[in-house]
DNA sequence: GTCTATAACAAGATAGAC
DNA sequence: GTCTATCTTGTTATAGAC
């Protein structure tokens, strides 16, 4: 990739990634809705003007930092499951584990992607499949273990000390058992976080029928719970 | 409440709720990050420094707003509970509904409180007490349920049609049925949606060892995937 | 006492001429 | 790429109306 460029291009591939790093850092700063050229052109001791060489306008500034962090924990989810030995669910463990550690490691560029959408903002298409990357390392998982199948019944895994949920159980369910605070924290869980997931825009054309799927996965949260 | 108020204290409240109303429609706009104090005022013909004697600044505005939205998408889901006549299950079912279509209705009021935390913007604790009104609907129905339980074996909710997941079938698990499809998308939405909560702060104190937990849910739900 | 309006401040953003 | 004139922001001090 880097052979046979030209010195200009060299130089100019140098200093767009000295804008972006710049970028990230402002956004860590201000967010992504208060993100500007000229914030980042003196961050960079540069003029705002010169920035447009690089990038055409803000947007295209925010949607190259959009591209850049699903790339990023894609990478990461992607990394996790090759370096990972062993079964099917253990690569699927350090896929989850990959990810929570990316979104530590990079809470505002989580918060670009899966958070609120910023708004005046249109994403483009190339997000879009930016976006599949991950979903992709997902599923590879799941390809490369061609005779996996949902079984009848899910074996539980395996349970955790009382006290973890501890807090929860004096709030909201005192005298309950572990399974079940954990159960009804899981729930809320699936319901707040596919609403948003929804409202965000991260099913765009997943599905035909959303509320069929929504359906679904509460009344399995809601029986996994106990209720009937 | 409204009684044994004087006209002057009634005549604060109306214009509290003006404003209110006013700051709703900037952030359905712009979103929570660019609501400025000065376009609220000149959206009802008042001047900045007047809504000084209502609101002591900017935040204070914004924390007015989430606390209703808070107390918006309770109400509902608590409404929800006691309207639904029928098992537990079914209450459940009518609160997941109607926080659904709350986030449908609001989806900037939703945004404000479970997506990205705004920049510059700390939560006072007040919101902190409001966000438990949902919870307290969610784990209602389990506390008048007393004998409810999380099953050893979850008995499968009625399936939907192959159609509902077909896109996602073709784009990424070509040839697998509908059960798989399904729980590969449920995982990947336990996933993003438990980090994401995490991240945007809406676990804390529930949990003494969030890893832990966030560990069980990722394996519960890998497992429902068929992934062993 | 309770309110609103005027004016001002330091930031920072924006537009355009050069 | 530079400079300037004009805008907006949150916030406060002050003065006057009811």
């Amino acid at each position: 990739m880097t052979a046979g460029q030209s010195a200009r291009a060299r130089v100019r591939a140098a200093l767009t990634r000295e804008i972006l790093q710049a970028a990230r850092d402002e956004l860590a700063e201000v967010g992504p809705s208060a993100l500007s050229l000229r914030s980042v052109a003196r961050r960079l001791g540069m003029v705002p003007s010169a920035l447009y060489r690089y990038f055409p306008s803000r947007d295209a500034l925010l949607t190259a930092l959009i591209l850049e962090a699903y790339e990023g924990v894609g990478a990461a989810a992607q990394a996790a499951v090759e370096e990972a030995a062993g079964s099917p669910l253990e690569r699927w463990r350090a896929l989850c584990r990959a990810v929570r550690s990316w979104g530590h490691l990079h809470p505002q560029q989580w918060a670009l992607i899966y958070g609120s959408p910023v708004p005046g903002y249109a994403a483009p298409e190339a997000t879009v499949r930016a976006a599949l990357r991950i979903t992709d390392a997902v599923t590879g998982i799941l390809r490369d273990a061609p005779g996996a199948r949902p079984p009848e019944v899910v074996a539980p895994p395996a349970p955790f000390p009382d006290a973890v949920v501890e807090p929860i159980r004096q709030a909201l369910l005192p005298g309950r058992d572990t399974a079940t605070v954990t159960a009804a924290v899981l729930a809320w869980t699936s319901l707040v976080g596919m609403v948003s997931l929804e409202l965000f825009g991260h099913y765009k054309g997943g599905s035909t029928d959303f509320e069929a799927l929504f359906g679904y996965a509460m009344d399995l949260a809601g029986r996994a719970a106990g209720l009937s």
